[in-house]
DNA sequence: AGAGGTACCTGGCAGC
DNA sequence: TGCTGCCAGGTACCTC
């Protein structure tokens, strides 16, 4: 489930009950995610030590402490809420790290794409960070930078924007959205844009972004509940998984086709 | 170096 | 109802 927004989301929901807590134990049932999960080390520099701050670098969520940082991905499926410590964990609740207010801070993720690790450095260090490009929300990223990037690159423009090293945190869903929004083909090789069209772009991405966060702030309240279900997302989209219906601009029927396993939707009237 | 494909894992759904 | 095959929002890693 998790893109940028949803993980944004996340954070805003778990930080008030995170921040300024004490973790008062760690309980792991699965520690096969798609790393190992380090328990031992999770055990000593977590458990004990105040929760300071929760941050988040592209789609990885960042749990500070005074002894570092625990990284944390969402992967595909995975998903976070804050439940009363004793909640009967379901068959894919993997991790509760348990906080001194009673409840536990629960990671569920069916696929197991996700990751949970430990870094003692500064975590823009980690290998998995070190080379990400900038935020899409962040002030280094506008259409000047993915035109001077892109210069001479023959990738489709939609693997361009999806590459984390390019930007950090455009997925699927909202590369579809942004690149319908600049009237952009997907297939377009990332070379062959002009500047002009790479601003629209970039424009297209934060907006886009930032719209789906501004909604998914009207369901932070879910992440703390019995269920211990999310409540992302009746966000509008205007072209993800609308394959064969009339585009929303033009009316002409929206094409279908797949870039790297991936599904992509476009309009052939609006992108160019 | 860049481009493209593969792998990790489970669940849901369409089609038979 | 139950099986099979395909698809899914991510991304590191492999090969060409």
């Amino acid at each position: 489930m998790p893109e940028l927004p949803e993980v944004e989301t996340t954070r805003r929901g778990i930080a008030p009950h995170i921040q300024n807590h004490k973790v008062t134990g760690l309980r792991v049932r699965q520690r096969r995610l798609r790393w190992p999960v380090p328990v031992a080390r999770l055990q000593t520099k977590l458990v004990g030590f105040t929760l300071e701050r929760v941050e988040r670098r592209a789609k990885y969520l960042l749990l500070r402490n005074e002894n570092g940082t625990a990284i944390l991905h969402l992967g595909m499926s995975g998903s976070l809420c804050v439940v009363p410590a004793d909640q009967a964990p379901g068959k894919h609740d993997h991790v509760d790290i348990l906080l001194d207010s009673g409840q536990a801070l629960r990671l569920t993720d069916p696929r197991r794409f996700g990751a949970l690790l430990w870094t003692a450095g500064p975590p823009e260090e980690h290998e998995l960070l070190r080379s990400l490009g900038p935020e899409p929300l962040g002030e280094d990223f506008d259409g000047d930078y993915l035109w001077r990037r892109s210069r001479n690159r023959k990738v489709a423009v939609k693997s361009y924007i999806m590459d984390a090293k390019t930007v950090a945190g455009v997925g699927n869903i909202y590369a579809n959205e942004a690149l319908f929004m600049a009237g952009i083909h997907p297939a377009r090789a990332a070379g062959r844009i002009s500047r002009e069209r790479y601003r629209k772009l970039a424009d297209a991405i934060r907006q886009v972004l930032e719209s789906s966060i501004a909604q998914g702030g009207t369901t932070l309240r879910d992440f703390v509940n019995s269920e211990g279900k999310p409540g992302y997302f009746a966000v509008q989209l205007q072209v993800y998984d609308r394959d064969g219906e009339p585009c929303p601009v033009c009316g002409t029927t929206l094409k279908g086709m797949r870039q790297g396993q991936r599904a992509t939707v476009y309009c052939p009237h609006c992108q160019r």
